[in-house]
This record gives structure tokens, sequence and C-alpha cells, in this order.
DNA sequence: ATTATCTATAGATCTATAGATAATGC
DNA sequence: ATTATCTATAGATCTATAGATAATGC
């Protein structure tokens, strides 16, 4: 009964057996695995990840370097657990997009600010993940195709909203980048408000693609009520 | 006589005694430090800087690792001059521009199009050098501060163009990053066209600003013009 | 017994320096 | 003599593995 009331918060790590740290406690409070991939997150995204030793992630997360091994095969599996983790909250949105109603061009603004949100929240800059040219490896194909099918995504709802006269796949490129181009963004500026961003960035979506500021304003509206309803059908975020 | 006909190609590297390589004759024909920044940017570019060691840089450029430190006194200069070498260009336009009576409009167009078509030239995606994370570091502070300065000149040219309801800074960072994102959108489609590319990212800087469909139009005609002016007063690029 | 940690280390790098060597220039 | 290369190597990493140890669970 108490408990049901305590446990709101976040959930407290189950103790499990096992030798104790040698100092200190988990800095997140959610165990080693997540210790690990938020000190693993933060340090690729601002040094990089060849940059970054297994000494530096371990540290940070407050074991020794080989205790990584026991929750990661490789440093590249850190990597790769952490771009799977960012693209899947886009990925899930997508897909929740595509199967509703509303015009094209409405569901377009909602994906844009959706995706232009995410990029912008944490204290992170996630998506700095993608920019790492080590992404490029094999290794990380999986992540590559999921991006793939966000493309695709995309690309369905861009078709829908333009004209023939421009070519459905320049346009999509071109909106694709444009909001991973918020990522330069936040770089340059780490201040950058998650809710207007995700706004601005969707109404730019729409005007690169030629709409008048009337058919823009429109989709707005609805584009943001709709953002909100898919936001609600999404469980929580986990926070790395 | 015969000799200034010749000499029209290339320059051939003049002979400077020294003992020979041991294998083979420099890749460019530019003469070692050529080989070295030409093989350094192509490993940076792909696989980034940390992971790029001297020794691959080397085996590329056709000399011993240890002959680098000839002419780099530490890898970290080698990064430096690439990155040095790739924004003078653009910095280049925008002095040229900021001097020209043009309305801003039209100098933002032309330098929107001869940035995006610098990022689009040659046959290495040289702008993926600004996204490594290696850049934030101190060493690289003077590369950042004529980055700065090209933002500044953006800035100018943004504020004479949008009316004072947005804000210039917001614009500006918009117009900037959506120019870089050329980066991203050549990392996914290596074969883009430097011109359209050109033309195509000039129009929407504009678009995104806010101007008509006729203001676009306009802008386009008389910035090509200013475009190919401003071109022709600059020294041909150095090819790395 | 199981689990999660630890200590210790092998083996493979990697950057940069020291100093030898093979050319040309004077 | 000067220059540009070479060979050899010091010293500092870095990733991953082996195996010991300190908890809990049964």
């Amino acid at each position: 009964m108490t408990s049901s009331i305590v446990d709101k918060g976040a959930t407290p790590t189950p103790r499990r057996p096992g030798r104790p740290r040698a100092d200190g406690a988990s800095p997140t409070g959610r165990g080693t695995e997540s210790d690990l991939l938020s000190a693993a997150a933060r340090l690729f995204c601002t040094v990089g990840y060849t940059a970054t030793s297994t000494r530096a992630i371990a540290d940070a997360a407050g074991v020794r370097q080989a205790s990584i091994y026991h929750w990661f095969g490789t440093k590249s599996a850190i990597l790769q657990r952490l771009l799977l983790d960012s693209v899947e909250p886009s990925l899930e949105s997508a897909r929740l997009l595509l199967a509703r109603p509303e015009a094209p061009a409405v569901r377009l603004w909602a994906l844009a600010r959706l995706d232009v949100e995410l990029l912008c929240s944490g204290d992170l800059n996630i998506g700095a993940l993608y920019l790492l040219p080590e992404v490029a490896d094999d290794g990380f194909a999986t992540f590559r195709e999921h991006r793939e099918q966000l493309r695709a995504a995309y690309g369905d709802l861009v078709s829908g909203t333009v004209g023939s006269d421009v070519g459905p796949d320049d346009a999509t490129a071109m909106v694709l980048t444009f909001v991973e181009s918020v990522i330069l963004r936040r770089r340059d500026e780490p201040g950058l408000d998650a809710a207007r961003a995700g706004q601005r960035y969707a109404d730019l979506v729409l005007r690169l693609l030629g709409l008048d500021d009337d058919a823009v304003a429109r989709a707005h509206e609805a584009g943001s009520a709709l953002a909100d309803t898919v936001r609600r059908k999404k469980p929580v975020a986990r926070q790395n």
C-alpha cells in the first residue's frame, strides 16, 4: 500500500546480488547498465566515439573499466544500443502517423514537430550520435535500416503534400536533412527551446515544400492537435 | 619557350634535395605536403579524426609514418590546416559580397549558392570535417573564429532581407544551419550535383525567410549573375 | 549457487622523437 | 651543407580477457 505510492517516482533499481562497487553508488540511480549508457551517450556526443575510451566511460559511470564487459560485449555494442534507442521513438511516431486519416500535410507537420522536439529534448544533443563518422561502419547497419524506414515514412507524407512538379525524392531528402539540421543548430545554441523549435521547423518544412502561408497556418493548427494525440499514445521514453 | 607552354597544366613540383621515398612517387604529383593533406582529408572525412592513425595517413600518402613530422608538428596541425583551407574560400566570397551594392536578398542568394557549391564540389565531402566532434577542442579555436566571421556575414545579409517581425538571430542561425545541412544531404547522396544544389538551396534560403515566389525568382536572376562575378574575382582554389 | 563487481594483464596499437641515410646544391 | 626521407623505438595508451572476490539467494 505505502509502496504503491512511493513507487511513483523513478523506479528504484532492485538491488541484485554481486560484489559492491569499489567507490560510490550508481550515478543515475537506475543501475549499472543505465549508468554506462548515460556516461557513454554524453561522451560520444561531446568527444566522439573513438576518442572516448572504455576507461573514460567506466570512470563516468562509477565502475572499473573491465566491468563494462559484464553488460556489453564490446564498446561498439554500447553505441549500437544508443543509436537504436534514439531512432525508436521517431519511428514509433512515424508508424502512428502513417495510420492516421488526416491530410498528408498535417501529418507531415506533426512528424516534423515530434522529431525536432525529440532531437531538442534531454540535456544531451543525442542526435550528434548520427553525425559520428564511425556510424558508417558495418556494425551499425541495423540502425541505418531503421533510419531508412523513417526516410520512407517522410517520403510517403511528402509525396502526398507536394504537387508532382517537384521531384518527390529531392523534396523528401530536403525535408529529412532540414529536420536533422536542428542537430547542427543545437550544437551552436545549447539552450534551444524544444517546443518552439518543433513548431518553427515544422512550419518551415511545409514552406520549403512550397505551401503558402495560409496552408502552413492550417496545417500548423491541425498538426498541433495531431502531434498531441500521437504523443499521448506513446509510452514514455526512457532517459539514458 | 617550349616550357612556358608545357607549364600550363598542374605545376610539376620542383624536385628538392632529400632522401628518396622507399616506394613509389607522390600520389598527387604535387609533393609530400599535398599528398599528406589529401590523404588526411579523405580519411578524416570518412573514418574520422581520432580513428585515423598517422600511419594510415602516411600509407595513403606513400611515405613512412615518421615522415609526417617533417611537414606537420602534430597530427592535429593537419586537421587545423584542412579546416582553415576549407573555410577560407567561403569567407572570401562573403567579404566580396559584403562590399557589393546589390540588394541584401540578392547578395544572400549569391552567398548561399557559392557556399553550397563549395560544399558540394570536389570528390570529397569536405564539410564533413566540420561535423567531427574533435573540432570542438581548443586547438581549433582559430577555425571556429573564422566560421563566426562567416556567420556574421550571413547575419548582415539576413537582417537586410527579412522584415523586423522575424528575430534576425533566429533567422540567421536557421539560414546558416540550412546551408550546412547540404553536408548531411551529400553524405546520403554522393552524386549530388553542385550547381543544381547551389541554386536550389539558395532559392530555399529565401523561401525560409518568407519571401514569395516572385521575390525569390528576382533574387535568383540577379544573384546568379552576381555569383558569377564574385567567382571570377577569386583566385582558383587549391585542390587538396 | 549466482551475480556483479574487482584486480591484473596480454597484446595491439598509437603519437612523437632520435638519429641515420641518401639525395641535391654549392 | 642542406634537405627529405628513412629505421628504430620509447612511453603511453587502449580493448578485451582471465580469474579472484564480495555480495545475495536458496
